[in-house]
DNA sequence: CGCAATCTTGAATCATTTCAACATAAGTGG
DNA sequence: CCACTTATGTTGAAATGATTCAAGATTGCG
């Protein structure tokens, strides 16, 4: 059930199985939710984190009417495990697509601090690895090009998808629409077609019918000058 | 020494003398750094955190030539409390003034998610206050125009330099240079010039000698669209 | 005092955003 | 299965805003 997850988690780290079942327990609950759900509001007190069993979350802020994603959330993600310590948040959580997801109440993570300190590491961990997504986000729109942040992000999509073993060497599903992607990137949906028309012929990467297919992996990357060190794909260092 | 790091944490939750001195004792080691020094090169094998005791630190990463400035640190900010759990870091961390450091070796924040739960909450959320205010670049960078991020910014070091007692109503002292906090924003030394003096003409704030002066906090927040929401400066439901 | 860094201003270029109209695809009920 | 409706994607042209270049002014520092 949560075994993507589980699959982040062995990627970086030793799991025992006392530590396997403890988080399996954890799940309390599990929900699905429609696409366009708002999952979670910002400001609204918080007794639980959520986990991602399938589907595409985004977490967002507005200013005004606009909307800017901050993140993304694919299968095996957690949410918003920082509520466990903000207690509220200052983001929205928005269903992109149909989800089904685990709720962790705050007291099996107060129990995980306070028995399991090498579990509460690892979750500690995973709320650091968002940070480091958001600064790569920050530099994409400070450094990046309109065409390189679109390349940028199907180069992290993909890494993220393959560790949880969800891509294939060709590519990805990618459930969302080139509005929803250039929320992500400071685009406007028409910026969006242009763009991925002008990656498409340039042979880099394609994202027809809610699939991303990547043409020339070297070469995407090598555009959108991505580096996967913030994704901290590697094992920890004991 | 570390009284900005305890205000900080004071104003958020309860500590116990226990755990103040537990943190005090976690400062092993004090240095100086000059204006311009690197602390930190991402990618290196990391064994202690940084604590800043006086001065400015940034939080950059570079494509290409071009740094992308994704955070900035005041007296009494942890600068990487998450190499605790990353054990190398995705960015560089550069002292944009003199500065004073005071150096946590792993070990001790070891111990402390051994032995103080509660504790260990805290460093957490101080992590997840981090990313929080991440996601606020990210939204300026994404919604807000350029004069709006400047008067943003200012608007957010307020109230972090506020609740450090280093900001007084009228305003702070910020000695950095305009490109430096260009480089925050995406803005050129030659836009940040040019948006400081309307800010100026509205009388909303100004920037000059290295000191900023806040004109009319109420019409600058509402000018910036500021929330101090994701600066979680209250204290934390228990 | 003089040098170097920083800031200011104007003008030209470049990229992005917006507007508007149309095309295509997906989903629904007859 | 088709016609209808809505959502999504595409394209051209105009407007806006950011970036760059260049030159001069000011400030800070030795």
């Amino acid at each position: 059930m949560i075994e993507h997850l589980l699959r982040r988690l062995r990627a970086r780290d030793c799991l025992s199985a006392h530590e396997e079942d403890i988080l399996r327990r954890s799940v309390r609950e599990v929900k699905g939710r429609e696409a366009g759900a708002t999952i979670i509001h910002a400001a609204d007190d918080l007794d639980c984190s959520t986990v991602l069993l399938d589907g595409i979350l985004a977490r967002y802020k507005l200013v005004g009417k606009r909307r800017q994603i901050t993140q993304l959330h694919i299968s095996g993600d957690f949410a918003d495990l920082h509520s466990f310590s903000l207690k509220r948040l200052d983001h929205n959580i928005l269903a992109l697509t149909p989800c089904r997801i685990g709720l962790v109440p705050h007291e099996a993570l107060e129990e995980i601090v306070r028995e399991e300190p090498h579990l509460a590491e690892l979750l500690w961990f995973l709320t650091n690895l968002d940070a480091a997504i958001h600064r790569e986000w920050i530099t994409s729109l400070g450094l990046r090009t309109s065409s390189e942040r679109v390349a940028h992000l199907f180069c992290e999509l993909f890494r993220r998808f393959e560790i949880v073993g969800l891509a294939d060497p060709q590519g990805y599903s990618l459930n969302l629409t080139q509005a929803a992607v250039g929320d992500c990137l400071k685009l406007h949906h028409v910026d969006m077609s242009r763009i991925l028309s002008t990656l498409r012929d340039k042979g880099l990467v394609d994202f027809k019918r809610r699939r991303v297919t990547i043409r020339d992996r070297k070469a995407l990357e090598a555009f959108a000058k991505f580096d996967p060190a913030y994704l901290y794909l590697d094992r920890r260092p004991a």
